[in-house]
DNA sequence: TATTGTTATACTCTATAACTATA
DNA sequence: TATAGTTATAGAGTATAACAATA
């Protein structure tokens, strides 16, 4: 490294700012907690097979048998088009049931297989473990505080003045 | 629509389930929170021709003149060869400059122009504007609150005991 | 040998238009 | 005509390997 010069700052030098103008924002806060999150939620779901949507996927399907996929699209909060290949796989892979509704030939019906139930159970056990972890540090104040405060903001999207 | 089969749940029935399942994840909260912030934001950034990480970019590149790539890409939790494009876009913009170290002519040494100062101090503006929109309900509590939650998550991601 | 910036590549996530078959 | 599922496509975001120039 080249001997630092006599005076004023040499280029590059960071003496302290880095990301401090970026703090100034609770987003900036938002965006970073949310990362460690979802990569720890990765890490644990990589080894069943699985990955954030796919398990959603599950959870969802597993509660609302019967469901059609629109239906599963709007609850899940992604777009018809891009839920096709996500069932294809799970369906694929023997964990998802896709069968014709009888009473609208168009649409199909979702439901878990037993091997999904086997998986996501396990995958829910996987997400309770993974939430110890990574919210170790959180009191039961710290987490309905939590709860409390990205409701607000869910409410405040979705122009909910409740 | 078909009418109601007589007994049980038809098909696709809702009567309740929706995301409940889903609801009991910390996870999940935030990843709706998380949502909402990003989509106001790039909404709010698109009529300046940024997004995210360009505006993050603005921030640190000015408030750390002379940053080399490898540093600026660190700061912004990027990869290296992922900046090289955002780089190139905004010295094509002509917001930043991008000039070798002469101490090390592998290096490039990175400033915001006054044509990115000006487009800057007016992003900052707009996304100042944005979180009082979308942190509307949040008192000064709620916001040092989520401050001081999203820093618990950011110590316990990177290994931090402090 | 190691580092800086770069190229090439690939995979995920997301969004839209348009098609088919049914209703 | 409208809806369910699908296809095709395109844009971001992200990650890794490998290269040339330089240290």
């Amino acid at each position: 490294m080249a001997a630092r010069a006599p005076m004023g700052p040499e280029p590059g030098d960071t003496t302290m700012a880095r990301d401090a103008g970026l703090r100034r924002y609770l987003g900036y806060y938002m965006k970073r907690g949310m990362n460690v999150v979802q990569a720890d939620l990765n890490a644990t779901l990589k080894p069943l097979g699985l990955r954030m949507i796919t398990f959603s996927t599950l959870v969802v399907a597993s509660d609302n048998p019967g469901l059609r996929q629109a239906q599963l699209a709007n609850f899940l909060s992604i777009e018809r088009p891009n839920l096709v290949a996500i069932i294809e796989e799970l369906v694929q892979r023997g964990l998802l049931t896709r069968e014709r509704v009888k009473t609208d030939r168009r649409a199909y019906a979702i439901a878990l297989t037993p091997e999904g139930r086997t998986l996501l159970d396990k995958a829910k056990k996987a997400i309770e473990a993974h939430e110890r972890r990574v919210f170790a540090d959180f009191s039961e104040d710290d987490q309905t505080h939590l709860v409390r405060l990205m409701s607000k903001l869910v409410r405040q999207g979705s122009g909910d003045p409740s």
